[in-house]
DNA sequence: GAATGTGAACGGCTTCACAGCC
DNA sequence: GGCTGTGAAGCCGTTCACATTC
């Protein structure tokens, strides 16, 4: 789920469902360690298993990019990892630029699963001036006032922004104006962006804020409700006691995408 | 009876849906900011400006939490703050390990943003002798060898990875056996773990992934292909051979690149 | 016999719209 | 008059179950 929008959620997909749409790179993935091993088919049970999901939402998200599979015998790897590759646009080459190179922009220059995939680190930008010329991943830092040149010398349409929150509004009007019109935003706020533009968010103070309200449900599960707060006094208190019972929280659910900030 | 339990028990006292606990940290950290203003009041309409979703969905989702507003009026700041933070388990402590320091985990381990929010990071574990002892945002690397030690010492419930893909399953069997029972993951994997666990994922490349299906439709918005729309359009019994569409750039596969970070 | 593809049922989330309270 | 709180409607995604195809 795209954020930042206004209203209109746009979604003129071509009958392909975002949680499908979402669901295919995790396709892919399963898809291409079964390649590597040289398996030639696999059935939806098997392929469902692998990418953590069940068998019927598995058969129904491919049922949306076409019938390529064989009944009786299951889908062949490498026509599959073909198709969903063009599905995803990955059998192309997109260029994207990561603005905001501190400890998170550099951990994303050095992230090897961009490359591996369609995506070129096109260039690194940040504001301090000290930085610019610095090697990072190989890349050599630009400045931010060369933001609109980078953009369009290199055809950029995807930008990565792990700026802090303070800088992230205006780092991303100037992308935009630029033509970026995807944007992956690592920054902690909430990004206004015209129509057109696709923004998802990565917070990491929210995923784990999630993971905490879980946790708190689980300690208080026979306990007592709500009251007082306490602090600190980490007792040896076993969160995994014999207690347990339920805890419903089974998988990590559906998909909500995720975390971290600059 | 006190039993029956099926999958999804919820039914107990309050059933706050996931799509609402999302939410909550974004609605917290919008009124943080009011509150670092000083703004005393605020209209759904307004915080779910700054919130960046819809006031119906806002207040539907305060609704759950019980009845914190005043009407003609609006929610009070500070107290909606107490009571969100309250509901998310902020109001306590809670000690965080990160295992896997390397430029992610260090990008991690110097984010900000955890201590602000009740997290604390307990312990930076690696498998690399040569980090051990090694300060990274001020606190000393451990080695993996003491996982479980430090993870009991601590009273961790909440575990951060930020290792390869390979050696992902194994340290999360490790944190579980030890007594995390919520994860957060930043392998590009898929983690199997027992009931009661949770597990969060976080995966870049699938973000990227995903805004790329989205930019590539954008670009081919001009050239109406085979915009068949329809509902039932899709009987088309034959495979269509690998030829399908000619649409496609060029035809690379190149073969599968790993999906994996460094 | 085996496994896909899919209509239909189901359940959860979002949006609407208005009653209720300040 | 302004704004919250919420039943009801609508939408979307998941799951079921089985006809269909190899």
């Amino acid at each position: 789920m795209a954020t930042g929008r206004t209203h209109r959620p746009a979604t003129r997909s071509r009958g392909i469902p975002e949680a499908t749409v979402a669901r295919l790179p995790l396709y892919l993935r399963a898809l291409t360690a079964l390649s590597e091993r040289s398996v030639p088919t696999v059935s939806s049970e098997e392929l469902a298993a692998a990418a953590g999901v069940n068998s019927a939402k598995l058969r129904k998200d491919f049922s949306y990019l076409g019938s390529y599979g064989t009944r009786g015998v299951g889908y062949d790897v490498e026509y599959l990892v073909y198709q969903i590759s063009r599905e995803l646009g990955l059998t192309q080459d997109w260029p994207v630029v990561i603005v905001g190179i501190g400890n998170l922009g550099a951990a994303l220059a050095n992230y090897g699963g961009f490359a591996s995939r369609g995506f070129r680190v096109a260039a690194l930008i940040d504001a301090d001036p000290a930085m610019a010329g610095k090697p990072v991943a190989g890349i050599p830092v630009q400045h931010t006032d060369d933001l609109e040149k980078i953009i369009k010398d290199n055809g950029v349409s995807i930008g990565v922004i792990a700026t802090p929150a303070g800088a992230a509004q205006q780092v991303c009007d100037r992308l935009v104006a630029a033509g970026v019109t995807s944007i992956l935003n690592f920054a902690p706020t909430v990004l206004t962006v015209p129509d057109g533009v696709d923004v998802r968010k990565v917070d990491l103070s929210i995923e784990l804020q999630i993971l905490a309200f879980h946790e708190q449900r689980k300690a208080g599960e026979e306990a007592p409700m709500e009251t007082a707060v306490g602090e600190g006094a980490l007792p040896a208190s076993a969160p995994r006691g014999a207690a347990a019972d339920d805890s419903a929280d089974q998988g990590p659910d559906g998909d909500v995408p995720a975390v971290m900030p600059a």
